[in-house]
DNA sequence: AAGACTTATTGGTCTGACAATATAATGTAT
DNA sequence: ATACATTATATTGTCAGACCAATAAGTCTT
């Protein structure tokens, strides 16, 4: 009897699973060409034999999955998407918020991430890119000398971006974008954002951009590697007295102001 | 008139993607156990006002995102699951494929990602984490001798997300296992996996190991950074008649048999 | 030619019903 | 009393059909 009929446990597909399959697949086939619209939710219910309300279910999944994006009105319906980060970006987040990851464990994964990012962007770099990495950091010394806080934690942000971005790894900028919003939740702390802290950072970005200018890899990922180390460290002594500090909440959770 | 009424674009959200979007926040605030079943889709229905078609979309939406899983039957319904990095994964494996990333993009990443990992590993390693590490490597050991290509292949792939979850780094071991599927893919082409290269891996994986074992992050790193870095190599050297070697593809696409 | 009106197409939502399924409750035989 | 078969029930899965809402094409008027 060891050799029974031995089934695998019942597969019970749902409708709409099934209909999203087929349709993901011939999407990501790559052979429709994007903002093709696919046909209306009727005619999508006739042709798979399935009622409005699973070819609808169906369509929300892929919509969650960022494959196709939906209009109202006369010459709408469901257009075909080019996967983007922002999908990425969103389970990310989630699994951020939801797993409770520790903020220790966000900035760690970005100072494993940023320094052969820096290197890739000085080996890679365009031009155009250039332009970005300057701009951005042109926006952030404005921003520190009008002592504008936020405007400076954006910009700080949007230059280490822009320096992954100059990777061109699309998988890296991914990365880094979705865990941007977090490093910008934690960054946002009371005395981190000092005039003396601040002095530091643009200095480091400086020496981060001759080496991207010189295409020198091991210097930009040498140096991106000190920055984001010591960012660490001053994070950490920033918030030293706020103990539970993980990513579960959404509001900017800053310590109590003094 | 330059300062007149100016309104943003019309906001019209879904009232399935209100209904999801309260749902998700009631999630992720964290005070619901795992397990915990949701109001059934009448009682959502009524508790919201909506139809019961457009809580089942909302549901949908929640289930794509990992959010929770349903189940039929008496006693079935919607249970709050902790999102995973099974929903990471899929939308990075959808990035890939929908954007054609191209192969050396996604070996670029893990060469990227694995050497500050192995450093993290060797700080923050337990001895189970060792055993696990061990446990792999024997694994390896043994396929290559017993010249199992396919088993090879994903005993080499464990030992590097075994790696990586020695880190305890949530947030690496999710991008890693995203990224595996597709380096699996990558690393399964004609003579790539001979002899002399399997030797090659098994003692640098050895050196990698030593220094884990010894705590030495900078050694962990660093040699974990060379043998990626010829890891690339070889994969280079093994497929360079192949031009067209993007990702877009789910099946091997391996170059033709000689 | 410009603007106002009409109409057609499409997604958005609701209602109500029935089918499928998994568990709980009940009954029955040993 | 316990093991097993049967029935009842709660819940999701699916469908059909209708109407509303938004948008753009078509048409008419001036």
């Amino acid at each position: 009897m060891d050799e029974a009929i031995n089934i695998t446990p019942v597969n019970v597909p749902k409708a709409a699973d099934v209909l999203a399959g087929m349709l993901r697949e011939k999407i990501l086939e790559g052979n429709i060409d994007e903002g093709t619209t696919l046909p209306n939710e009727r005619d999508l219910g006739t042709q798979s034999g399935l009622s409005r309300a699973s070819v609808r279910e169906a369509l929300r999944i892929l919509e969650g999955e960022g494959l196709i994006t939906t209009r109202i009105g006369r010459n709408g319906g469901s257009a075909v998407l080019r996967p983007s980060s922002a999908s990425i970006e969103r389970s990310v987040g989630i699994f951020i918020r939801g797993q409770r990851i520790r903020l220790e464990a966000v900035l760690e994964t970005r100072s494993a991430i940023e320094p052969p990012s820096a290197r890739f962007a000085a080996l890679h770099r365009t031009d155009a890119d250039l332009e970005e990495i300057e701009l951005a950091h042109t926006k952030l010394e404005h921003a520190s000398r009008s002592d504008d806080i936020p405007a400076y934690i954006r910009a700080n942000l949007d230059w280490h971006v822009q320096v992954v971005r100059a990777s061109h790894n699309e998988l890296l900028i991914a990365f880094i974008g979705a865990i941007s919003q977090s490093v910008y939740v934690a960054t946002d702390v009371e005395g981190f954002n000092l005039v003396k802290v601040r002095d530091a950072v643009i200095r480091a970005h400086r020496r981060v951009m001759d080496a991207i200018v010189a295409r020198d890899g091991d210097a930009a990922e040498r140096r991106m590697g000190r920055h984001v180390a010591a960012y660490i460290v001053d994070v950490r002594k920033a918030q030293s007295d706020d103990e539970s500090s993980f990513m579960g909440n959404q509001n900017g959770d800053k310590p109590k102001e003094t």
